[in-house]
DNA sequence: ATGCCCCACGCTGTGGGA
């Protein structure tokens, strides 16, 4: 089986894109986040054409996330229970699904903006109410991961140059003790092999030529349990995906289990 | 070549991304 996380900043603008990449690749679950739209015009039917089914969990214009799965979509639970929310808003963040053997949560932790910034704190407390939300799937006999965009660089290695990051969210002792807090239900990182350079990141920002630059950040990731990470059989950064034009400004993490 | 920011909303800018 290949399963995938993908941030696609917009459904809307990446469905050709995303559509295409799902035939070549062959994935059978994929993950996404930033849908960017509501569930009424995610392109549901575009991709039952193609086989998949479609768990969609959006609102508008920021966040939505999904699963779409061309082997089974049961048990759908659409946002985190004890979901914090920012300014009284429960968002778009975090869906799940059962895909034949395999259960996921499709995740897009919260941005942070800011040391300090609200939206930091909720980034904190949307963290936790995760690790409650998943502690009994982790801790199962069921192949089960958490993939998403976690807006969070692992450790130092995980971004281009960690002196720009001085004082900056995604590296913080707090952001990353709270992924420690939710690997401790019982998960571990899949890493994926970078298809070239040195380090599998998943993130180049638009401007400034970072992606021909390689100046990235591993901030996509795969957290499974031990039945999921000894069904690993490989594991990548398709960064042929953040080439051209139309490209999002992740690339897909793509990983093939064993199940 | 991987190439100098992009998305939605909705309008001549704004908010968000990381």
């Amino acid at each position: 089986m290949r399963i995938a996380t993908w941030n696609v900043n917009s459904i809307t603008a990446r469905t050709p894109r995303l559509l295409a990449w799902l035939e070549s690749t062959g994935t059978d679950v994929l993950c996404l986040q930033e849908a960017k739209t509501t569930e009424a015009q995610f392109p549901v039917a575009e991709l039952r054409e193609l086989g998949y089914e479609s768990a969609v969990h959006a609102t508008g214009r920021w966040n939505g996330v999904a699963v779409i799965s061309r082997v089974g979509l049961e048990d759908v639970v659409k946002g985190l229970p004890g979901d914090p929310g920012y300014e009284d808003v429960q968002e778009p963040r975090a869906v799940a699904a059962t895909c034949g053997p395999v259960r996921v949560w499709s995740v897009y932790v919260p941005n942070g903006r800011e040391v300090g910034h609200a939206h930091y704190a909720y980034k904190l407390r949307w963290f936790e109410a995760l690790r409650a939300a998943v502690a009994d799937d982790a801790a199962g006999g069921r192949p089960f991961a958490v993939l998403g965009d976690y807006n969070v660089a692992p450790a130092d290695e995980d971004v281009w140059d960690i002196s720009v990051f001085d004082g900056a969210t995604h590296v913080t002792p707090a952001e990353r003790a709270a992924l420690a807090d939710l690997r401790a239900t019982g998960l571990g990182d899949v890493v994926p092999r970078p298809l070239k350079y040195d380090h599998p990141y998943t993130y180049w920002d638009y401007r400034q030529l970072s992606f021909p630059k390689n100046k990235g950040m591993r901030i996509d990731l795969v957290y499974g349990n031990e039945p999921f990470t000894k069904a690993v059989t490989d594991a990548y950064v398709d960064r042929e995906e953040r080439k051209g034009k139309g490209a999002s400004d992740h690339a897909p993490v793509v990983v093939d289990l064993d199940v």
